[in-house]
RNA sequence: CGGGAUGUAGCGCAGUUUGGUUAGCGCGCCACGUUCGGGACGUGGAGGCCGGAGGUUCAAAUCCUCUCAUCCCGACCA
């Protein structure tokens, strides 16, 4: 490709609306342009970044038997409103109506339709696994688009499904899709981690997630210093400490007048926040309540909370809401006494505590030295706790740090939550009928690239690994009317397109600057230098983009070197076997 | 949806407080000339319903009302 007919606008200032640098680059480098909040025009360069790595995920996918399919971008209500997804999903899911008044959403995902397509067809344990994927647009209404292509609301995702006959076939598919995530990001060129993950909305229990370490990613991970534990924040556990030696004390009713949070209790009362237990009043459902107990400098993760209380539906009690429990005292509130109307869940911590603090249900008081079993009892035990860096690895004696990270894959064992809405059913060998037990595996295509962007660029623009390049080559002919550099640039391109090489020619006439500044901003990894100086010599200059590099290569032999200097790239990425 | 902010040329911005000729600057764009290995220089040009609608006024980019859009922080998420 000439650079004189290619659509590359490039820009010199980054337009004010972008924040994070892989959206201020895209625009820069003229590889996307916005339409809309979170919807964007991928321009020539920008898509053939994006079909490169569609193309790795093609190849994985397949390595491993998956199948490529391509379903739908509008879907039907009716089949989410068998797995109650219709009214669960919310607004992020872009509803609209036909002209004949039939209800239909932009697909947000796909679980429901590709289960509704395979459950006429695969009826015997023998057509058993099947996996199958596509590449495809999916819309989610996000309440704030942010940061470019990172979260948009029109994005690329390939979302993959198996369906399988037991669970260790399901273990197989999803060990499967691990490999092949994992070959893909390493093909991608990119630093990332497989860590344990929420399953959120979609259900399942076994989950992981493939994160682009980067520190504008927005989820926090916790992984440990000596082990190879890692999680999102969102499920990351923590050992507890040992069981408190203490001998119990017998509790012991304080005034603590104006006293409320645990700063001012900490204070007042003298004991550091690792003694104390605060008491946290959740409303969930319609009108039910839920009291939990942490440790008074712990937060509660409201994720776990969520699979625990079976509902997202939840929240802190807040302003006149607490006129409604007048039993319940703002401030005050504690295990100690508490009506037995509000559910009490504890944190898994507590039980290792002795003689701390709660409140007294009672204005300004507190009991100091209470313990569980002696001042009151817990039935439902459970971890709510929000692990921060410093606890420890819940799996050896190590500690646990934190880092961002970018979430550009998850995988998920699915079981048969949709098969058993739909009753998407197959016959077993000894002809029982059950529901298929499935896994659901989603890259994000879109945010592939801009997290390749985050975390591989310089002052001077972007450094694409080679394989997701979206040209691997590109040849700067400092002066195209020159006869002499005309002839030569031409010749090497000739060359490298001869050899398979995907080269640019910049024939433009522009400075030598503005060249070289658009060379490094679109981040072609291998810069080719045809100038006066070239000509002189007879050697013709290669700068490496990631390193800055140079070397000098003698004309007659150019080509094949750039072209094995290409290659050579391209193994560096290759995964081992 | 709550909080904050911004819409003036393709991009980055000034002008708005205190209303007053033809609305400016830098980059980019076009022409000519000079330059020619790290975003060159000179000369000359083109390009604006000052986000939109309504109002106040002799007069509105500037004041008022409504509206639309965009961005940042939060709740939501690949």
């Amino acid at each position: 490709m000439r650079f004189s007919l290619l659509y590359a606008p490039t820009l010199k200032e980054s337009p004010a609306e972008a924040e994070v640098v892989s959206h201020k680059l895209l625009l820069r480098a003229g590889m996307i342009r916005k339409v809309a909040a979170g919807v964007y025009t991928f321009l020539p360069l920008g898509y053939r970044v994006i079909k490169k790595i569609e193309r790795i995920i093609r190849e994985e996918m397949n390595r491993v038997d998956a199948q490529e399919i391509l379903m739908p971008v509008i879907q039907p209500a009716d089949v989410w409103r068998k797995t109650g997804r219709w009214t669960q999903y919310g607004p992020e899911m872009m509803r609209f109506k036909d002209r004949h008044e039939r209800e239909f959403a932009l697909g947000p995902t796909h679980e429901e339709l590709v289960t509704a397509l395979v459950m006429d067809e695969l009826k015997s344990y023998r057509q058993l696994p099947l996996t199958i994927y596509q590449i495809q647009v999916k819309f989610r209404d996000e309440i704030r688009p942010r940061f470019g292509l990172m979260r948009g609301r029109e994005f690329i995702m390939k979302d993959a499904y198996s369906f399988n006959a037991s669970i260790e076939q399901l273990q197989k598919s999803y060990d499967d899709m691990y490999g092949a995530y994992t070959r893909i990001f390493k093909r991608c060129g990119l630093d990332f981690r497989a860590i344990q993950a929420a399953t959120g909305l979609i259900g399942g229990k076994v989950s992981q997630e493939f994160t682009v370490l980067a520190e504008s990613g927005e989820s926090t991970i916790l992984y440990c210093d000596s082990c190879n534990y890692a999680a999102n924040d969102e499920v990351a556990s923590t050992r507890l400490p040992e069981p408190s030696t203490e001998a119990i004390k017998s509790p012991e009713v304080i005034s603590t007048p104006g006293v409320k949070s645990i700063t001012e209790v900490s204070a007042f009362l003298n004991v550091p926040g690792t003694k104390i237990v605060k008491t946290l009043i959740y409303k969930y459902g319609a009108r039910e309540i839920a009291a939990v107990l942490i440790r008074g400098d712990r937060d509660v993760n409201e994720e776990k909370l969520a699979s625990l209380l079976g509902t997202t539906d939840f929240h802190l009690l807040a302003g006149m809401e607490w006129e409604d429990y007048p039993e319940l005292i703002q401030g005050y509130v504690g295990p100690v006494g508490l009506t037995d109307q509000v559910r009490l869940i504890a944190d898994s911590e507590i039980s290792v505590m002795r003689n701390f603090v709660v409140g007294a249900n009672k204005s300004d008081t507190h009991i100091i030295n209470v313990n569980v079993g002696e001042d009151f009892q817990v039935e439902e035990w459970a971890d709510v706790k929000l692990v921060k860096a410093g606890d420890k690895c819940p799996d050896c004696e190590g500690t646990l740090l934190s880092t961002r990270g970018i979430e550009v894959g998850q995988i998920f064992q699915l079981g048969t939550k949709y098969s058993e809405a739909l009753g998407a059913t197959f016959i077993t060998e000894d002809g029982q009928v059950k529901p298929y037990i499935m896994g659901s595996y989603g890259i994000g295509v879109s945010r592939t690239a801009a997290s390749s962007i985050e975390q591989n660029h310089d002052e001077n623009g972007i450094i694409w690994p080679i394989s997701v390049a979206p040209y691997e080559v590109s040849i700067i002919v400092l002066n195209y009317d020159r006869k002499e550099q005309k002839e030569m640039g031409d010749s090497v391109y000739e060359g490298l397109e001869k050899k398979g090489v995907e080269v640019i020619l910049d024939d433009r006439i522009e400075s030598a600057g503005k060249k070289f500044a658009d060379s490094d901003l679109i981040g072609f990894p291998l810069q080719v230098i045809v100038g006066a100086r070239t000509i002189k010599s007879g050697n013709i200059e290669v700068k490496v983009r990631a390193t800055g590099d140079r070397r000098e290569f003698p004309l007659d032999q150019a080509v094949d070197r750039i072209a094995d200097l290409v290659i050579q790239m391209h193994e560096s990425l290759k995964p081992e076997d």
